[in-house]
DNA sequence: GGCCAGGTTCGCT
DNA sequence: AGCGAACATGGC
């Protein structure tokens, strides 16, 4: 008999769950180790080798927020309860503070309209760094259709199985999976040998000690750029992804991320689109908020892919599959 | 079949 | 410093 231990957050107001579950899985059923469905949202924590379901869904409104979190599996043991809110709490980044950017946002022709329609939206944050950089990297210069595929196939490979209620669900894979894993390994999910090179090497260094990731959390914006850059495989856009999605850095803004200048293109109504240096120009004006209008941007994309992705299912009737 | 997609590295000027 | 090619794969 499983035992379940429920509690409750009250995140920062305003908050909007179902933006901030659904920017979490990219506005799909299902992505990685997250899922959002029926107004739950659920992830598998791995914590000190031990899985646990967490299933998280909204009891208030945007503006006088409360989640529900139930926990699946674990022992009433209330340091590992204490320790899974923080980290749920990461994860949706309920103690954010969007106050600041909706000041400097509401008078902006450009982000107006934006935080008007996204009201309440956090910046989701991976609970681990190693995590955010192996997501990442698997998204290096492909399409999001392809890093889609990608990323599920590394998580059902090399992520550890938990099965609750007849639903099958996975874990994010450690450090020492993918190490294990090897470039060999990885090279069968269709990773090309180069990025495979860069995960297996990464893993490696974090599973072997060599390589503290965590560690960059409390340090300055400035080092963690010098640290991260100098591994194979992290270049800048990927460090400015971190920091929006892993570090939970308030600043952050891949700028030479295509389909971010393009969006950028868009809510300016200029015609051309920016070239690397003109967008992290242009995004000054928003700083120290910027890790908010990529996302904000984001959401508006994500989400369009997604409403594209339902009408060609209506009208195929075509099942998406990774399977190929 | 060709070209491009949410980059990065390596090898040239 | 700056530029171009290679890298794997899916979709139009």
């Amino acid at each position: 008999m499983v035992k379940h231990v429920t509690f409750t957050l009250a995140p920062v107001p305003p908050f909007n769950f179902d933006c901030t579950a659904a920017f979490n899985t990219y506005f799909r059923d299902s992505y990685g180790a997250n899922s959002f469905n029926n107004g739950i949202a659920r992830r598998v924590f791995d914590l000190d080798g031990r899985l646990y379901l967490i299933s998280i869904c909204s009891r208030g409104k945007v503006e006088s927020p409360f989640l529900e979190v139930e926990v699946d599996g674990a022992p009433p043991d209330t340091a590992l309860i204490a320790r899974i809110s923080e980290q749920v709490a990461w994860m949706l980044g309920i103690n954010q503070d969007t106050g600041p950017f909706y000041q400097l946002a509401e008078g902006d022709p450009a982000m107006g309209p934006l935080v008007r329609a996204w009201r309440g939206l956090h910046i989701p944050q991976t609970p681990s760094i190693f995590e955010g950089l192996v997501w990442i990297i698997l998204g290096q210069q492909i399409s999001s259709q392809v890093a889609f595929i990608l990323r599920t196939l590394l998580v059902q490979t090399y992520g550890h199985r938990l099965e609750v209620n007849g639903e099958t669900y996975y874990s994010f894979p450690r450090p020492a999976d993918l190490a294990a894993a090897g470039v060999a390994g990885l090279r069968t999910l269709k990773l090309s040998a180069r990025k495979a090179q860069y995960i297996a090497d990464i893993s490696e260094q974090v599973a072997s000690g060599r390589l503290d990731l965590e560690s960059l959390r409390d340090q300055p914006g400035d080092e963690v750029i010098q640290r991260l850059i100098s591994l194979r495989g992290v270049g800048m856009w990927t460090v400015q992804w971190l920091f929006v999605r892993a570090l939970g850095r308030s600043d952050g803004f891949p700028y030479g991320d295509l389909a971010l200048r393009h969006a950028l293109a868009q809510v300016l109504k200029t015609v051309a689109q920016p070239g690397p240096d003109e967008a992290l120009e242009i995004s000054q004006r928003w700083s120290p908020y910027r890790s908010y209008v990529t996302t904000y941007l984001f959401a508006d994309l994500l989400c369009r892919l997604a409403r594209e992705r339902a009408q060609r299912l209506r009208t195929t009737g075509e099942v998406e599959s990774v399977t190929d």
